[in-house]
Order: structure tokens, then sequence, then C-alpha cells
DNA sequence: CTGAAAGCGCTTACAG
DNA sequence: CTGAAAGCGCTTACAG
């Protein structure tokens, strides 16, 4: 392969003024450069990124930990932290956990080694446990869809939780509904609380009992979940489900016991995935605001490599935003 | 940050005993190694990777380009690809080209900097211009998911799509159906030309007029495709759209349409995606053996790394499968 | 089994 | 504005 130095040769002069040029970091006299790039360009030379990281200590590449790929909001914050990362010359190493806390570990204990200049880890699924493993690192770390406590070393940018689950809370509210169930997933207790304050507000309480919990994020969850609260409150004439996915279960356990949507029953759903307009009715659901956060997340750590700064305020919470569809109406 | 050098001084030996504990080539009297791993393990040492790979001229990582993150199969191709990497202790280095030949091309050639051990591109979408760039790299290069002519010099482990749409056409045929329309994406011809193949082999023709263009495989270009083809053929029974996407739209216009499914309208897709599942009625569709196609494509990059081997020969084509559901009947 | 030397391909002060 | 030197942290033959 060819290095600086045939490059070097090739124009006359040493290696040194040849990565003067490429950095452009000190003045080299204009035929001087020119007589370089010619023959970085006769031979084809391509800087070795490598043997650069070495003397810079930089690699230009930032890590992603995302719990999986395959869902529309993971999706989007790896596209979206690419698209940033791509503007500022970074590359991207991911890692999905699988919401496996061993793989996990694994994976974060590997990146001690200079490998990366930053790391965003985007979901807290299977992760909590292990980010002492990262306390000592070199390298900024930023935290983001973070929806359990999260260690104040790193800052977090994630969205109001709390407040999505108050704005579909509200929503049920505002439609005159008072006897409610929710389907929850067990990570979700934030946006159970905030649904819970709604109707607080107005004096109304939704019992534990009312809160039906589906093990995992899935259709088939959302049906055994839907089904279990349907018989457990017959009267409830409305339901929120703390994903889009388990409200589409919901739907199909409702049409099942012979509800129909949204006159028999109300759903609200949380995320507002591709989902829940293929749905049918297409779900009411509260909307993050996943590209901005991913977006915000990258920014910040780019900051952090850049500057050098002492670590920015704590950036604050995103706000969801609720949008009403067909699967929700007033109480009939 | 500590190094090698560190280690050795603690041990009481040089850094070369350190390097062979540590890659266990040569053998190192037990003792010596007790002294080594404990020094390593009072000091925190982790290897500098990027120094490694400059000594080595390995990173132990693979790039993986794939057109997007955001759709089933990709997601797929991605995790499986990983759990494969991660097997082999490789790392994953993710670029999604979003079907943009511009930003492939700089990614792409960005590529020849030594930081890759080998490369799996996902996917035609974009990319088929500027495989050139490729040529002269040092390291092994593997397509996947080609739908269309690839350059003979990279092996290609893809699916047999030219089977999956004759699947398709033969399910219809098998039901009766002989008045037809398709709804395709332009990249799709291979899957048109299989559903084709099915209906010649009775002598049936499917001519061009009934192949409706979808410009992408959205929702709202089915609706707009389906309507268009119900338009224009108001007697066909069956309609055999080349992804599960436009499939779905398709079922919404033929609800406005008034026509019902499947006994009014057959529709059987192709990809078999989760959206399909979630359909009402669910897709009758041609799916995809994804994950044994990612990984092996990425076995394949790993013996080439690994032996050195010339290149194996020609991996054949992964052969799909038709999965019969709700939304196709036999004609009426 | 262990150590001394050279080298991977770059960058970064530092002289001139 | 250009060149000589040292160094980034490792590995790889090669002596002993």
């Amino acid at each position: 392969m060819v290095t600086m130095q045939d490059v070097a040769e090739r124009a006359g002069v040493t290696k040194q003024t040849v990565s003067n040029v490429l950095s452009g970091r000190v003045a080299v006299r204009p035929a001087t450069e020119a007589r370089v790039r010619a023959a970085i360009a006769e031979l084809g030379y391509v800087p070795n990124l490598v043997a650069r990281s070495l003397a810079t200590g930089s690699t230009r590449t930032v890590g992603l930990f995302v719990p999986t790929v395959s869902t529309a909001f993971y999706a989007e914050v790896v596209e979206e932290a690419e698209d940033v990362l791509d503007a500022h010359g970074y590359r991207l190493l991911l890692c999905t956990t699988r919401r496996d806390g061993e793989r996990a570990r694994r994976h974060l204990a590997g990146l001690t080694s200079r490998s990366i200049d930053a790391l965003l880890i985007a979901g807290d699924q299977g992760l909590t446990d292990h980010l002492p493993l990262l306390s000592r690192t070199r390298f900024p770390v930023v935290l983001c869809a973070w929806e359990t406590r999260a260690p104040a070393e790193f800052p977090v940018v994630t969205v109001d939780y709390e407040h999505g689950g108050y704005l579909a809370g509200r929503h049920l509210r505002e439609l005159g509904h008072r006897n409610v169930a929710v389907l929850a997933s067990p990570a979700h207790t934030l946006r159970v609380n905030g649904f819970r304050r709604a109707f607080a507000e107005d004096g109304l309480d939704v019992p534990a009992g009312a809160v039906h919990l589906a093990p995992e994020p899935s259709f088939r969850a959302g049906i055994e979940a839907a089904r279990a609260a349907l018989t457990a409150h017959p009267s409830a004439t409305a339901l929120f489900a703390t994903h889009d996915v388990l409200a589409v279960g919901a739907l199909e356990a409702a049409r099942d016991a012979g509800r129909s949507i949204p006159d028999d029953l109300s759903v609200v759903a949380h995320d507002d995935t591709p989902e829940g307009l293929l749905a049918r009715p297409t779900l009411t659901s509260v909307a993050l605001p996943t590209r901005e956060m991913a977006r915000e997340a990258i920014g910040l750590l780019m900051r952090a490599i850049e500057n050098t700064t002492p670590t920015e305020p704590r950036p604050g919470l995103l706000q969801p935003t609720l949008i009403a569809r067909e699967s929700t109406a007033r109480r009939g």
C-alpha cells in the first residue's frame, strides 16, 4: 500500500510536509502543495486512519448502544444519530444489546480499548446495572431515551415520559371517561404515573388493580393483557396502553370481546409507531420527539469531544405530544 | 493511561513478554504469566486496540452497508450480522445509505482507509453505480439481498427473487385466478418476471399493461397503484403486490372500492413483513430467509478474512417460501 | 522461555 | 515555509 512516505518521495519533500498539506494546520507554499497533491493523485494515496488514530488519540468513531434496531423508534434513533455523525465526519460503531444484560456488559467492557471517541446509550433496558463499567472511561458518554433513574454522572437527553402518560390521561378525561384500565409494560411506570396524575387532577383514582402488566411489548402480550383487563373491568370505557403494539393487541382483543372501538371502548396508546397508523381504527397515541432527541444527544457528544469543556448543564426533557386519531371518542 | 510497558515494569519483565501472555502465541513460564496477569489486574490495563491494529493490520471491524434500518428486513439483516460478528469477536461499523447514491459513494470512498477488515453490502439501491470504487480494495467484499445484476467480481449471497414471484403466481393459479394485476416497485422486475412465468406455465399471459408501478414501497404508493389497477382492470380477481407494504395499501384501496378481501379480490404479497401480519385480513406473502442470508454472507466474509484462501465458489441462491394467510382465496 | 530491535504509518512540537 | 526527531502502543521475527 502507498504511504505518506511514498507520496513525499514522489513530490520531493518529506512526509511531514505531506502531513501538513493534508491537515492544513501548517501553511505550505502553493507550489509545494501542488506537487504534493499531484503525487497523492498519481499514487492514489489514502491516509491510513489507524495510524492517524494512534498518533492523535482520536478514531473519529462514536459508539451507539440500542436495545434493538427492529422497532421504528430505535431505527430512527440510529438513522438520526448517523446523520449527525456523518455531518461531523464521524463514523458509527453499532451495538444492539437485545435487552441482554450480559451481552451489554461484554460490549461495554470492550469499549475501553480506545476504539471510540464517545458513546451514546439509547434505552435503558438491561444496561443500568452495568453503567458503573463506564465510570472511569476517558471518553464522553451520553444517555438517551432513558426511562428509569439514570446515574447522575452522565448527561441524559430524554423524553418526559411522565408527561406522555399525563397527556394520554388528560385526553381520556376530556372525552369524559372516568372508568379506565391500563395495559403497561413493566418498564413504563413513569407513563402510568403520569396517566394517573391526569385523573387525580379531577379527583379520580386509577387503582393499582386497574393496571395490567404485559411482560413484553408485543402484539400477543397486548391481546392477553387486554383480555384480562376487559374481563376484570367490564365497565371500563377506555384503555390506556403504554405502547402502540400493546394497543394493537388490545384492538384485537376488544373485537373478540364484541366491543367496538371507539364507540364501546376508547383506546389511547403511547409512542405513535407506524403500526398504530396501520391499525384499524387508527390509534390515538402519544408521539415522541425521537429525531430531536437523537440529534440533541449526539450534538451534546460532539461538543463534548470537540470542546473538551466541562460537561454542559444537564439538558432538559423533550416533550411528547398527543395525536388524536380514530381509536378514542367521547364516552358514549 | 496504562500501557503494556507499565504492566511490564510492574511485573518485572519486558513488554514483549506481556504481549506474549496476552496473545498466547508464545508460551510463557507459568510463574511469569501469573505475575503479568496480576500486574494487568492491579493496574487495570486494557490493550490499546488502535495500536494493535496498526501493528497487525487488522481492526477486527466489519463494515455493513444497508439502505435503511427502518424496515423489518434490514433490521434483521443488521441484527443477524451483528450476532455472527460478535461470535467471531468482530465489531460492526454501520452505514445506512438511505438509497442515496451520493451518500453511498462518499462512505464507500472513506472505506479505503484501513479501518475495516471486510465489507458486507446489503441491498443494491443506489449502490450498483459506485461499486467500481471497491474494485481495488484490499479487504473482502460480499454482496447480499442483491436483486439486480451484480458485478461478477464480488460474491453475492441473495434470495431467488424470481422464484418468490413465481410462488406468488403459482399460488394464485392454484386458486383458479386467471385475470390478475400487479403492483410493483421499479426495482422488483425479477419478482414480476417470476410471477409471469407461473402464469405462462399455464399458457396465460400477464400483459405489461397489467403491471402498475409504485414509485416507492410505501402504504400511500400502494393505495395509488391499487386504485389505478382496480380502475384499469375491474375484472381482475387477484392482485400481486411485490411488497407487503404495497399490499397493505392495496387492502385499503380495495375497501374504498367496495371490494371485500379475499371474497371479491385476492391479494398476495412479497417479503412477509410484520405489517402483513398486523393487516386485516392478514396477508398471504412470500417469506424471505433473511437471517439465513445474513448469516451466510457474514460467514463468507469471516472465512475470507481468516483463511485468506482464494474466493469460494459463488454461493447459491436462498429459497423463499409462500405463507398462505387470509388475503387470498379460491376465485369466487 | 525471555529480551533487544525494528517497524506499523501517522502527527506533533521544534529547529532552522 | 520545510526538515529532522521523537513518539503514539502495540506486534513480529530473531537472538540468546
